[in-house]
DNA sequence: TATGAATGAGTCTTCATTCAT
DNA sequence: CATGAATGAAGACTCATTCAT
């Protein structure tokens, strides 16, 4: 059963570069089709078209489209998830964590450009067609961890009694996401040049700390939040 | 050729409660599907079913795939937006518009469930079936009158400067739609009752408003952003 | 059962031009669109739009597709054909005979401009949808007294041997409906204006006549031809 | 992508005999039905019962309904212009270039029955669904070489004067191809059985070069027609 | 490995037709 | 007379999938 080798080498012949292994190149060309069209709207047809392929070696690699997917995720969002989640721990004051999980997931990001808006509607959303094959992924315990980090920062009085420590993750990944799924139409609206990403990271991470809130009320205590 | 009406009551008849007028079932059978599998993956047969009526209706009343999507942006998303974004008026402080623009979303989504992971999904995303419809009705002098305010408050220090005046509508609309969005998603992971509206509404207006900061560092100034 | 119903003026209204009635017009739009794109390609909605009605009119008046055929054979071309054959008479000589049958038929067609492409496609051709209908009323007597005129010009050396007594009738009817069909084509071709009638009267009667024969070889006889 | 290859015989395969390749099968179907009902009326399903395949083979050989025909054009009737009108040279007398191109287009149809009745309704009728494809591959200066020679002739007073050079080329194919397509027709209306291909040869050839004449009034000056 | 041929199920869409009003 | 609503059947076309080579 051919399905279950995973992009291994022919031996006899000099490693070609990973990049144009066919296994690969068809998950690449899913996973763009993915972000660009949503997983409803791509068929095998068009995958194999943007790879050079036929479509029948897309059922000679994954079998069938459950399996194509399932493939996509174990192999390029699992690992983005366990290096995003991974660092995290809930003795950690909330900032901290927030502003390492907003820049782990922003590099991460970098190099997979077909991720935001592929999570924002394949995971977030409802009926998304990645959402269980996903959560199955999610580390549970470090989600928590968060949310306790920040529920013990409101007990001792130093994080806004407003947020629902149950909800934050939800806020964190939700804004990182949309934001980066956005540029794009951001430039289409407004007719210019999408924000850069560090001008990005900055209104992310800036909302998320400290909201609307100017500056110079928060430098007396700034290191009770920002350590 | 009834693609054109209106679902105007017919004189002379005891004009039955609107949910029995085969127009609306189906747009509301649309908009329930589209909210739970996305439009792509939303069939006219599927359609018809849930509505109750034959596949052939659909095309009696919307022609087409296209001007059904044009009838559900026109009559039901448009409404929306002009709901929550009409009041907006550049001079007012940026806190107290954020405040009304989303007790207005939530208002209004309040009666239109499907509204979020639809608007998340083809609005907000790239490669999204309505992203070009909706996009018309964007009063982008609303959406300008937002930002100015912010910067106006950013230039008297009264605002946070690492925000990006240009992006705080993205932020907001997102935000609210995600957590909308994701409250069924929330009650799943965590195996447990989703958040009421309030604490949804309190969330995500702290979390705009003050991000982590706690309540005590703002109280002195509570008047320059609360008005 | 009003589908029997004749266009009968109503009583006691004051007669209004045949034209506004609305059974002729949609006689009229079927026939007009009959000859642009065939009988098999119009639909009745086509039809209806273009006498400005609805498809269920035409329910209404014509029962169903079968009835609206026949009506248009047995109202608009069974009375041109009648008019074209009824002269014709065994006794008379050839030439004379054709002369008139052609003058007749450019004569019917002038007012009847939709005839040569539906009588090309719909009669002549293999599968016409008309050839049953009309075929019943061609009077084959009098195609028969064409070739009995043909067959004893021949038999007294007065008319050319190598004609088929049988086939003149189609050469005849086909010749003059396939060059009405094509003078719209003939323009296209030679991007040019299209014949006049005359023109083309005088090249088809020319050629059943004489051919390619020159003038000159025919001038001592021409009695005998030309009667 | 199949639909560009043509049916070229895969080699290491004993060459079937080219009536089994499922693509010249389907042509064949295709055309027999075109002549038999029309090009509109001729659905895919139809088509593909008859060459004992699926509608979806037709896709996959053809892509879609306009493709079909471009092959049929391209690939059946263009060649047969061609050898039509291949050998047609302005320097020969009109009557020898007409008895030519008769005798070619009678022998092409022999191996293609489903030409005449094809080229009547699609070809030469206003709305025809070939006419804009086969145009394209009419040969221009060759229909033009016939007029001229039809004009140098009646300006030596060697041919009838009253046809029009511009639309002897029509007068000829139409003829040939009425005639051909309406032997059906006329064994049905006299019940007996269809003319010898030779009887239609010479009745068409006979009345294009000579028309009703009798034989005796061109003896003298036989040479200068029949050269 | 790789692909061309083949197909059944399903999609959107159109159409003739019916019927209540 | 006239029409809007409704529908079943059929049309072109697409797609995931299989299989022989």
């Amino acid at each position: 059963m051919p399905a279950q080798l995973k992009s291994a080498r022919r031996p006899g012949r000099p490693a070609a570069s990973p990049e144009f292994d066919a296994r690969d190149r068809l998950l690449k060309a899913a996973t763009g089709l993915f972000a660009a069209q949503g997983v409803a709207a791509t068929t095998f047809v068009t995958i194999a078209q943007r790879a050079q392929l036929t479509p029948a070696m897309l059922h000679y690699y994954f079998r069938n489209r459950e399996q194509l997917l399932d493939a996509v995720v174990e192999e390029r969002l699992a690992p983005l998830i366990r290096s995003v989640w991974g660092p995290v721990e809930a003795r950690e004051a909330p900032a901290e964590l927030i502003r390492g999980i907003v820049q782990r997931m922003l590099a991460g990001i970098e190099r997979m450009s077909w991720v935001p808006s592929t999570w924002m509607r394949e995971v977030l959303n409802e009926g998304g067609l990645l959402r269980g094959r996903v959560l199955r992924h999610l580390p549970l315990d470090k989600v928590r961890a968060l949310s306790q980090s920040l529920a013990r920062a409101q007990a001792r009085g130093e994080a806004n009694p407003e947020l629902d420590p149950g909800l934050i993750a939800f806020s964190l990944i939700g804004l990182v996401m949309m934001h980066m799924a956005t540029i794009q139409l951001w430039a289409e609206i407004f007719d210019c040049k999408a924000p850069s990403r560090e001008a990005l990271s900055r209104h992310i991470t800036g909302l998320l700390l400290h909201g609307l809130e100017p500056a110079r009320h928060r430098k007396r205590n700034a290191t009770s939040i920002r350590k």
